[in-house]
RNA sequence: GGGGAUGUGGUGGAACUGGUAGACACGCUUGGCUUAGAACCAAGUGCCGAAAGGCGUGGGGGUUCGACUCCCUCCAUCCCUACCA
């Protein structure tokens, strides 16, 4: 028997020569680029099972495009900066950029033990001050193109810890380390106004070669909607409410007005009412997540102020929800309870008014479809398109409204109230920001004290106050911003004189980016809109950074996300150690397609660990014989080149077009099987060697990318030289060999399939229909019955109704 | 609450453009090899049925000669929801 597969020699031996060769080190050439990106990681300690299967994903893209001569930049990198690194410190009393290093330095082993082809010179860490010295320089850019700026928002505040809490920091309404109450609290904070740039935002998406459903979310939530600003005076007061509505056509339907607790004019009025003081108090409560606020019991109470309609006259009360959202529109919702669906459960419980002013099929409240008004003055009979216009108009008239474009899409809020983040390279002069020039730049971090804990830089007096009426910006940049650039970055990252250089230019924008679907909305916009800005100080080039995006499924166990809270994680380490770094990649590309989720299964590893196994007894003692002589083939021996080649074809298409690895997998896996024996055996004529090689060194070269080690290991010792490189190319399919001149035609009766007959390809329908009537099993299917009709499908089937 | 996905044998999945449902694997069953086991090899394996045949892609309805694929509706699960990354 032949030597047994040991995964553990041959990646070692394999890894130890790509290093030394430096082959996975990018330089511009002649050649077309293409970078390919994987998300970098946050680095929590260990490698999961989804970065293992999202950088295979990346992997094996770079390999085969490699293959097809192109100049392939795969670079790989630490997102650093965040929480559980404070977490940890806390946890443990290690310090957070110790804890950070160590777990960099592990997961970097993991990777080079997953033999990615990365280049690792342009290795960067968004922790090191040579990294965010110029993140520090680009909010400085920011500022002076006026993108930044300084508003009151919303946080989490624990009042025993005394720490703003990040939302997953609140659990039930309570902090998760002190477990007291959280409560709602408004601190100022440093916005960038990612909204100037919403309408290319959203009108850009149209040219990106991204998944549809990704498109759709962002869309969805740069939320771009046309509809009217109202005005409502407040009876007794000067001041008026203003309201946003996307259907001005229900505006005779309004029966209260729901202002947000956070609004100022609720403020103000608990301040002289204890019953909605004690009601905002209850209020704050709830923390600041969309989702709780929304799912929450909805709510509410009467200020006892009133509002004129600006259209009927009459008085309408104003209550205090608390679903309506600050931060979106005006914080104030004019309300049609029998036209939209939350205000009618609304109405409904505190007995509000409700009254229909459309009509259409559907005649149940609520009633949220469009249709013909009713009980709306001189707009009655009009339909929802028309009234809208019409009483915008009215509106101008009485200079009681206009028409307004709103945007769901908020200004994106960069402060954090943190240690282990960048900081805002920002001071205060008797309280006056200003931010500081480039030459002031980095400000570093300041370095923990042996044996301390994070706290927020807030608290670190040091650091803080400079002179007297002279102290230091204390918050961090949110880690949405480390991670908004790093793509362009990469490109430049050994060049410390300059933030970019002229390999940007030559690398951007990404051609493919890969990663977690979980980023479809918040990271990808981010990244969108700072290339954007970016652009538009000319810092980069082109529209977009990524040009292409997969988005891959989570890898689950036992239908949940793993985790370390559902305690369902899967180690990959002891994966690797045991079956190898070819095994686990090709587990992971086999198992299922990327977009979709990956359910985790031990026993299909087995399966993939068998495979490699197989290969390695049918080519480890073979040798690729050239062949001088003329070689005539036998029908059989056409057979296996035939699926030689058409399996090429497949696998190319899978590779290229349709990213479908598990496919292309099973094509190779169909071809190994389809291999006869005798064609193995010593005594094989030189027609069936050849046959057979050719199936290895197909076999061979289209698994390289998925499992490069035992790929390339076999192929040299296949090829017995070294100056082949599997690497160097792609083999060509020749179609002359695959196309036949047979077929398999599928008769039906009535679309059920009754029997199947090879013919050859082109015959005349009549003839083909004769032959299918023929059949014995169609004949009886058929019976006493009259054909009624035939579908002919060419190169198919055909079908007789009856 | 809103937005986006997914649902096919015992399991992971395939069917790419409306045209053979279940490729390729895992598991299981039987046999071979073995003192035994592991490994390996061979055959079988959607469900019901003795067979003929019928049924079958989350449930219900529709379009079509023909539907996993298109439309309507309901259900379940997952992701995101702006301070987890």
């Amino acid at each position: 028997m032949t030597d047994n597969y040991n995964h553990k020699s041959i990646e070692r031996q394999i890894q130890k020569k790509w290093h030394e060769e430096k082959r996975y080190i990018s330089q511009k050439d002649n050649r077309e680029k293409y970078y390919c990106l994987s998300m970098f990681p946050y680095p929590s300690g260990k490698l999961h099972m989804g970065h293992v299967r999202n950088y295979t994903i990346g992997d094996v893209i770079s390999r085969y495009k490699r293959m097809k001569n192109f100049n392939v930049f795969q670079p790989m990198g630490w997102d650093a900066f965040g929480l559980p690194a404070e977490n940890a410190a806390i946890a443990n009393k290690i310090n957070p950029r110790e804890w950070t290093n160590k777990n960099i330095e592990n997961m970097k082993t993991q990777l080079q033990s997953l033999g990615f082809s990365y280049d690792w010179s342009k290795e960067l860490r968004t922790c090191d001050s040579s990294y965010y010295r110029w993140e520090q320089l680009i909010f400085k850019k920011f500022y002076d193109a006026g993108l930044v700026y300084r508003k009151k928002s919303l946080v989490n505040w624990d009042p025993i810890d005394k720490t703003v809490l990040a939302n997953e920091q609140v659990i039930d309404g309570k902090g998760w380390r002190s477990g007291a109450k959280i409560e709602i609290k408004e601190i100022d904070q440093w916005f960038i106004k990612i909204t100037e740039y919403a309408d290319e935002l959203l009108s850009s998406l149209e040219d990106l070669d991204w998944p549809e459903n990704v498109k759709l979310m962002q869309k969805n939530w740069i939320g771009k909607s046309f509809g009217a600003e109202i005005e409502y005076k407040i009876i007794g007061q000067k001041k008026s409410l203003v309201t946003f509505t996307t259907r001005p056509d229900t505006i005779f339907g309004v029966s209260f007005l729901a202002i947000s607790p956070n609004h100022s004019l609720a403020i103000g009025l608990a301040k002289k009412n204890k019953k909605i003081a004690s009601f905002l108090e209850k209020c704050k409560e709830t923390k600041a997540a969309e989702a709780d606020v929304a799912k929450g019991e909805k709510l509410g109470i009467d200020t006892k102020i009133e509002v004129i309609h600006p259209l009927t006259g009459k008085t309408l009360p104003v209550w205090i929800g608390n679903f309506v959202l600050l931060n979106y529109g005006t914080g104030v919702v004019m309300a049609v309870p029998g036209h939209d669906e939350r205000d009618y459960k609304f109405a409904k419980k505190y007995n509000l008014n409700i009254k229909p002013v459309i009509e259409n099929d559907n005649n149940k409240f609520p009633n949220v479809e469009k249709g013909i008004l009713i009980n709306s003055g001189k707009f009655n009979g009009m339909t929802s398109e028309e009234a809208s216009q019409e009483i915008i108009k009215e509106l101008i008239k009485l200079k009681s409204g206009k028409e307004l474009i709103q945007f769901r899409l908020r200004d994106w809020g960069i402060s954090r109230q943190r240690y282990w983040g960048c900081p805002i390279p920002v001071i205060y002069e008797s309280e006056v920001p200003k931010v500081l020039n480039e030459i002031d730049m980095p400000i570093e971090l300041p370095k923990l004290k042996a044996n301390s804990l994070p706290v927020p830089l807030s608290q670190n007096e040091e650091f803080v106050n400079i002179a007297k009426d002279m102290q230091r910006e204390s918050d961090t940049f949110d880690t949405f911003m480390d991670s908004s650039w790093y793509y362009a970055r990469f490109t430049s990252a050994d060049n410390d004189k300059q933030i970019f250089d002229e390999n940007t230019k030559y690398w951007l924008p990404v051609d493919l980016y890969i990663g977690g679907i979980e980023h479809a909305i918040l990271h990808l916009l981010y990244s969108r809109f700072f290339h954007k800005a970016l652009r538009d100080i000319g810092m980069v080039d082109g529209d977009e950074p990524f040009k292409k995006l997969l988005t891959q499924g989570m890898v689950l166990k036992d239908g949940a996300k793993m985790s370390k809270s559902k305690g369902n994680t899967v180690d990959p380490q002891q994966f690797i150690d045991k079956y190898g770094a070819d095994t686990v990649r090709l587990y992971m590309m086999f198992t299922s397609p990327p977009e979709q989720s990956l359910e985790w299964s031990e026993s299909s590893v087995e399966g993939a660990s068998r495979f490699l196994k197989r290969i390695w007894n049918l080519v480890s003692k073979r040798k690729n014989i050239k062949l001088e002589e003329k070689l005539n083939f036998t029908k059989d021996q056409l057979e296996l080149r035939r699926k030689s080649h058409s399996t090429l074809k497949k696998v190319e298409n899978d590779y290229e077009s349709r990213f479908s690895f598990n496919t292309a997998i099973a094509a190779i896996m169909e071809l190994i099987n389809f291999i006869p024996e005798k064609y193995k055996e010593n005594n094989a004529s030189n027609e069936q060697k050849f046959c057979l090689n050719e199936a290895i060194s197909f076999s061979l070269k289209m698994l390289f990318p998925i499992a490069p080690h035992i790929c390339e290991y076999l192929w040299e010792k296949f090829n017995d030289s070294e100056n082949s490189s599997i690497e160097s190319s792609w083999p060509l399919f020749d179609m002359s060999i695959i196309e036949v001149k047979e077929f398999e035609l599928i008769i039906q009766v009535n679309g059920k399939v009754r029997g199947k007959v090879f013919i050859e390809k082109n015959m005349k329908e009549d003839e083909i229909k004769e032959i299918s009537i023929g059949v014995e099993n169609v004949q009886k299917s058929i019976g006493a019955n009259t054909i009624k009709k035939v579908i002919f499908v060419k190169d198919k089937l055909i079908n007789f109704v009856i």
